[in-house]
DNA sequence: CTGTTAGCGCATTCAA
DNA sequence: TTGAATGCGCTAACAG
């Protein structure tokens, strides 16, 4: 590989002309910048990013942790933050998390040894990266689950769908509704738990000890807490799950019981099901969020950040959901 | 940010017995290595792996540039491959190529740039990618897909597939089969497509000219080919896909066309729909391949090539597929 | 076992 | 406009 040194020999000049000739071509007389154009060709000379970055101090690199690859909403979100970054000359850096504390503060701290300039993350639960990063001074922000105040995050409006769904339910005619609940030691988990508790209240529904299970936003406790739903005595007429892998869940264990949508029971899940939630028959109901123009809103945040809007106090944005019939 | 001479400092010795204490302890006094160590936890030493890279010429890291993001297929093989070189001691960059070529040469030169050692990835279509690699001598593993004989790959054996799909349509009555193709410009694609025709023939079934219309593998390519095959005058009574997405699209388009599976015709996907394929009712039958596998297989390919091998001539390992009746 | 010296490739002073 | 000198943080070679 050839350097700035194998180039500025090849145009008879110094290592620095070649050095502004890349970033700052105006400093540079057009005569020489046409010579050493001319080799950087010949040579097929492309700057050392290391070197570079060890110099300036920055990498023009930021880190996007995904807490579950598999989530189509997730991918969604890394979508819109790419292309924003991209556009910006950042390059993403993506790592699956997999919802493994462990895993979230090994790649977080590998990044930050390789000076990351920032962070784009959809936090795993139970996360303890807010203490690395504030430690660290590092711009920040979170998408869909929230897990410092003093970060910047960009949410989905968890009241406004859980009364979105809630409501749907009763419009079909629904009156004893359950709902597979998240991880209250989430604040997604909790508000949502929280919203469909107030909601019950609020259109006098039964409500009792048994209302929300909850889970941990797997497919596999969707299917358990439904399958334990199921066979209980009072077997409710509607279920609402708290994210869309839980629902995945939860159709399967309807599928098994041998239950019919639509008419044994209403299912209503939190999050869009992906390109084939749509062919499901009979389709599900579900809210969406717009999780492409979350994650550009959340690179957009981080870019505002970093350029030393630091000191500015953290900003949360808000997204509504939309109900989407089927 | 502290560094060595800080640590060095602060345990009153050189850096250099600071950089070994680090890399190799042994070679340091146990009375010297303690202060070391001290200091290093007041100070929340942690080295600068971008310094570090400069001066080894290795980065320790393994660019992963995969297609689609979306298809689930791939994500598992993302999985496997982020396994065996996270527990070999590299960090993986994942990159979303998106099926474009330019956004894959993008990434390609930046990670160039950052002096990877070694690439694993799924590449696009209308790749260009192979030159690039070649002229830096980068050790690479093509999985899923191959763009060049020159470099190792993992693959699924197109023909076991398309032999487990078409010998499960004939089981099932049908007689009239026709293909929704993979693109002719890939190896994957002309490999299925050869495969159907061929099996066609060796089960002395119709075969036309419209028996195979291609497709780029897309969602909507699925479904435009099928809505164009339900409309043609002599329906097809089976259809097989030659990749999950495609699958999809037809699904949607048999849907739309007030056609049941099962009863007016049957239709079988080369890959796994993901985990609500599982529940679509009338499910839909499919090869799958061990994803997961193939992307430790390709990583560990790649570990032997970077540690040395890199003369070896380049191997593919081809999977075997299994059908999955449903 | 430890310290001194030098260099990885680049960009940024400071002079000229 | 250009070049020489220096340092980013780390490690390897060489002495001691």
């Amino acid at each position: 590989m050839s350097t700035v040194y194998d180039v500025a020999r090849m145009a008879a000049v110094s290592s620095s002309t070649v050095s502004r000739a890349i970033n700052t071509p105006d400093a540079v007389s057009p005569a020489t910048l046409a010579r050493i154009t001319e080799a950087i060709a010949r040579l097929g000379y492309t700057p050392n990013k290391i070197a570079r970055s060890l110099q300036s101090q920055t990498s023009e690199t930021i880190g996007v942790l995904i807490s579950d690859l598999t989530n189509p909403a997730l991918v969604k979100i890394v979508k819109g933050v790419e292309k924003v970054l991209g556009a910006a000359g950042y390059t993403p850096i993506l790592c699956d998390t997999e919802d493994s504390p462990d895993k979230e503060q090994r790649y977080l701290t590998d990044l930050i040894d390789r000076r990351i300039d920032g962070v784009v993350m959809v936090p795993v639960m139970d996360s303890h990266a807010a203490a690395l990063l504030q430690q660290r001074g590092l711009p920040a922000v979170f998408v869909d689950r929230s897990i410092s105040p003093d970060f910047d995050c960009v949410k989905i409006n968890n009241v406004s769908g859980l009364s979105l769904l809630v409501g749907h339910l009763l419009q079909l005619g629904r009156q004893t509704i359950r709902m597979i609940g998240g991880p209250q030691r989430t604040d997604v988990g909790q508000e949502r738990n929280d919203a469909f508790l107030l909601f019950l209240e609020r259109y006098g529904l039964a409500r009792d000890p048994d209302s929300v299970i909850c889970g941990d936003f797997t497919i596999e406790d969707g299917y358990r807490i439904t399958h334990e739903m199921l066979r209980q005595g009072r077997r409710p007429d509607a279920i609402v799950s708290a994210n869309n892998l839980m629902g995945i869940g939860a159709l399967k264990a309807i599928r098994e019981a041998g239950l019919k949508l639509r008419t044994d029971l209403d299912l209503v899940v939190f999050d869009e099901l992906g390109e084939l939630g749509e062919l499901l028959d009979p389709p599900v109901a579900y809210v969406s969020q717009p999780s492409m123009e979350m994650g550009v809103q959340a690179a957009n945040l981080l870019l505002e950040r970093m350029r030393g809007h630091v000191t500015r106090a953290p900003r949360c944005v808000v997204f509504e959901p939309v109900l989407v019939r089927r």
